[in-house]
DNA sequence: TCTTTTTTCAAACAATCGTTTAAATACTTT
DNA sequence: AAAGTATTTAAACGATTGTTTGAAAAAAGA
């Protein structure tokens, strides 16, 4: 018949999505553990039996949700790195540019889905410390492949540089990044309602500045 | 009769104390849901019903743990910046002194401790972002009145700076030092075995200088 | 020594977990 | 319309979880 809003089958892409969406929500508001699959199944309205249908096992479920959020976060750090370079050629790029392209594409994720329940930033907050094992290769997996082209980038910009140098401060600027938004649920009891949703873009601002900032001077000076 | 190396009881708080280590491994380990009262009983060589009998709950035993570890620090870092205080009254402290009080204590209980298996960099890094409630609680309570007194030590030292700026970056500050404490597992993997045990001092200042630097900048710096 | 308290232990409890099974239903294709 | 595939469902499986029970064992006080 004429079918009313599907491409091939109606339910089935349907209710995958749907568990999808649940996942996510789960995950970013209890973790890893908080993701069971009675509990995705019943708020995504359907039945235990259905996740275990489409996704064979619950890290499954869990690792495609993750690869959908994260996946095109990254796609976009690479391509704003790659333009950078294209847009200065035979330059070495600015600290700030390099740490710019690692952090803006998920700060305007993180804007653009701020007062969602699944929102980005508890993603990336929990994955990063989650006791699971599978999220360490995970986390491997999806920041290991970037790091070594930032790294490369770096090395660019301070051909000079003690290669110690670079991967310790590197090391930090990614722990600041991944500390602040996994702190960043925490923030608005910490500055007591200071911070409220229209300052992420400034937030993410001022962290890209204060990456830098520390970069550049664990560079720089000598201990 | 005469006892040979206890003071009131003999086995009940050797037994608790033993819970309590082995607590400590596991939570550093896997993290709160890899505490378990079966796992915690069997290695620490005695009952499951004897750990429900010393702590009354898992939630907490764990929490006794982390009250042991983490208090201590707490304490050394109140006493750190009162004692920089004292030695240079009616001065306001350089930015890297009141760093080094916060961060200085933490990295020498890693240094002591480091190729221990329940090291204190695991079990922070853990209840920072665990899933559980009970833990974002304990996390308030833990950095709650501690990132007070820090806060009101470094608006002495910015008297004119923006509130705001001293809340964002020190919140960025934290997040440096959490996050850096939590990957630092994984920094093996990410430098190839370039850093070793030793480079634990060097790490610390390292950080001690990124962190500085970067509220530094964040304080001067117009966006 | 006798009594009292503290501590340990095996066993079971109730709840929840991820996963599997097999039958029923919905949909597409022929 | 019939056949075949894709999807959903209720029910159960085995394993594990934190917690409780009640009695045995150990230690301490009288």
């Amino acid at each position: 018949m004429n079918s009313t809003c599907t491409t091939k089958r109606s339910n089935g892409q349907k209710t995958k999505a749907r568990l999808l969406r649940t996942t996510e929500k789960l995950f970013a508001s209890h973790g890893f553990a908080g993701v069971t699959m009675r509990g995705v199944a019943t708020m995504a309205q359907t039945n235990i039996a259905s996740a275990n249908y489409h996704f064979g096992t619950k890290e499954a479920m869990v690792l495609e949700m993750l690869n959908s959020k994260i996946g095109p976060i990254n796609k976009k750090r690479k391509e704003r790195l790659a333009d950078a370079k294209h847009n200065s050629p035979n330059k070495p790029l600015p600290t700030s540019e390099i740490f710019r392209a690692l952090i803006l594409p998920v700060g305007q994720e993180v804007q653009i889905h701020f007062s969602s329940q699944s929102n980005i930033v508890n993603i990336i907050s929990r994955s990063f410390t989650e006791p699971a094992s599978f999220l360490e290769k995970i986390h491997k997996r999806f920041f290991g492949e970037l790091s070594q082209i930032f790294i490369d980038e770096l090395k660019l910009t301070y051909p000079d540089a003690n290669e110690d140098d670079i991967y310790w401060n590197f090391h930090f600027a990614i722990a600041s990044m991944l500390g602040a938004f996994a702190q960043h649920r925490r923030l608005k009891d910490l500055t007591q309602g200071r911070c409220n949703e229209n300052a992420v873009a400034e937030m993410i601002e001022r962290l890209i500045n204060f990456v830098s900032s520390g970069f550049e001077a664990g560079m720089n000076k000598k201990l």
